[in-house]
DNA sequence: CACAATTTAGTTGTGTACAATTAACCTTAC
DNA sequence: GTAAGGTTAATTGTACACAACTAAATTGTG
């Protein structure tokens, strides 16, 4: 009984929800100064981490990898397309599904990036081990809510 | 060499900002349907625990708890105002400041959060101490990262 | 008192997120 | 072949986030 939800109020603070929230923010607003002055945002700086992954994508590849649907993506892919960062064309055997690929600019931007993400991590207060380790934490919690989600 | 940061391409999954951007999206997902038929969201949720914590919190004050910016309180304290959840009055003793309190009808929501935020906590498949283990990790890189912005 | 600097919310504009819908295309069953 | 059902991306509408700006009120200083 003394340990029932109602009997003790939840502090914001107290929340693995917020602590994730609030530091997923504070680090996208980390990366906001470096990436800004590349032109992007960060969820274009993560589509664009994807494509220099895999040279071409379909919209609903990069749909899968971010768990981001067209609504997100439509918008944001034009906004890449008109930066000149990526081009669209739809798939000849498939008129459905649209390719999203890398310009030469496009390539050119990935390693400009590596200086920005080398100061967050570095911001962070962790080491590459400690870092890699709270990533499978988190990538864990992550991959049972989804589970439990979808069930 | 071989740790270069240009030459060893970073992938998506790798990184720990993605890992933190992409749970912290899951678990609001995981809010999302139990609080959707307590008719709120999920940001509005957060604001609504600190209210609970402290019965009068200026806009101010809940910007600084949830580091968000009027851009961002002000219109979604409008829609708690709508909702009957919160008030809303200028302190008398200093106009610019507005005080924001709950109403009884948002008094009496927050038993009604304490089951969906077991069933997320749950969803986690963690035990409740590694849930507040890796929720002070988590704040420990936040409070690095945000340290290092205001620098 | 006067008045510049600061504080506080609110507003505007851009860019995500996401649910719901739409439109075009493909596939399958018949 | 064609109609039904499924897939794919785009569109629409609502709600955050956040930068930049505005307006009103307060404070500090001479």
């Amino acid at each position: 009984m003394a340990t029932d939800a109602a009997s003790t109020p939840a502090k914001l603070e107290d929340q693995l929800c917020f602590a994730l929230y609030s530091t997923s923010r504070a680090i996208t607003a980390a990366y906001r100064e470096g990436l800004s002055q590349l032109g992007i945002t960060y969820p274009q700086y993560l589509v664009l981490l994807r494509l220099w992954e895999r040279k071409k994508c379909t919209v609903s590849d990069l749909g899968a990898a971010l768990a981001l649907d067209s609504g997100t993506l439509s918008p944001l892919l034009k906004r890449l397309e008109s930066l000149g960062l990526v081009q669209k064309v739809r798939a000849p055997n498939d008129e459905r599904t649209v390719v999203v690929s890398l310009t030469q600019t496009g390539k050119d931007l990935e390693s400009d990036t590596a200086k920005v993400r080398h100061l967050v991590e570095c911001s962070t207060g962790l080491s590459e081990s400690e870092i890699n380790d709270l990533r499978e934490s988190v990538q864990t919690v992550r991959d049972h809510v989804v589970a439990h989600i979808t069930v």
